[in-house]
DNA sequence: GTCATTGTAGACGACTGGTCTATTATGGGG
DNA sequence: CCCCATAATAGACCAGTCGTCTACAATGAC
């Protein structure tokens, strides 16, 4: 087995387990139990828990920007239908995990930004990154004429993805999808329905 | 000293750390020493850990209950300006924080919800109080013509609550004001300004 | 067949975690 | 002044933390 897999074993346990529990409160020794890996390979791999945990950032950053690229840059679709496809598919996303957990990001910024600078610049640049495709997508409803002329896109994109990370955080309080409808039936009824098209 | 005096004191300095660094990551040994109390004396003022954290939560409700029945049902005052003076007393708040920390109880709810079933609905009565007064300040602005009556107050008091904690959440990640400025913005100057007055 | 590299194995250290039992201080009634 | 319940404390306890370290096995090159 070469060293790629092990490596890759420890992300795919860390990931899921400090989705679940958060960072501080998963323990090295169980990522392992999980992973099926001793203790002694860890910092083989890894130079410390730190490390290992800027590094299942980039797991997460990975699978979230490589799909809002998908959706929200799709060929041929209408700019408005690729934000209702993102939405969708983080929506279904979530449904499949029982509504719970909720976002990796959203919750490492919440546990993190105060505690670890490191975290806290990596953070900053997948949030930048997020909004950065969010209002590329606006921009380009702007000029197909699906929306307003006169928002500014990327503070509309940021309004957007800070109220989506809310609502996510109420999902995950309620167990329930309802605030992620309502955040949607609010967003695409007034903030994206302005007066002039 | 009267035991009630140790017992706030040990409160205090829950709130406090448990705020600036989170439940599972503070330590009773830390809270004790903040708050000079022996470590033997925990045992005496609380149940546990857990029962300690419920009792932190109370402590956060009372004060944000409180100070958001102040603001929004301030005696004649417009319903609108109650709720930007509410969105101001906060801003406030967090800037005098050095924009750090963020939402207590967002916090919580991103760390606890799915691992404490106690924490979960504490909370979640929580957000259903403030979302009501929320709600009901919205109501207000209907039946004096400064919102639309088309909107569902309980729903739009929903997506105003979580829309708020989203921006704190990204405040807090960007130690700045900007995300409350923008979700303010765009709040009053779109989804409060309806069609129809 | 020898040998450095790559990776595994897990004991160990120093420390912190929450919890509990045994003990002391305190203050009021007789 | 003594007795005794109650208030409060001291410190042991063990499981768990991250991180280090030494010993060992597999691998592949020459």
């Amino acid at each position: 087995m070469g060293s790629r897999d092990t490596r890759k074993a420890i992300i795919l346990a860390g990931s899921r387990l400090i989705h679940e529990k958060g960072y501080h409160h998963t323990g090295l020794q169980e990522i392992l139990r999980e992973a099926g890996v001793p203790k002694g390979s860890f910092y083989f791999y890894f130079k410390s828990k730190e490390d290992f945990g800027l590094q299942v950032i980039e797991a997460y950053a990975g699978f979230i920007l490589h799909t809002a690229s998908a959706m929200l840059g799709a060929e041929g679709v209408p700019p408005l239908t690729r934000l209702e496809r993102f939405f969708d598919f983080f929506q279904q996303h979530f449904e499949r995990q029982g509504l719970r957990c909720g976002c990796p990001i959203g919750n490492l910024v919440q546990e993190m930004s105060d505690q670890n600078e490191a975290f806290r610049l990596k953070l900053v640049s997948l949030h930048d990154a997020i909004c950065g495709l969010l209002g590329h997508c606006l921009t380009e409803a702007q000029t197909e004429g699906e929306i307003s002329g006169g928002l500014d896109a990327r503070e509309t994109a940021e309004f957007i993805f800070d109220g989506w990370e809310g609502a996510v955080m109420h999902m995950k309080l309620a167990r329930s999808a309802e605030p992620l409808a309502t955040f949607r039936k609010i967003l695409f009824g007034s903030v994206l329905n302005g007066p002039d098209a």
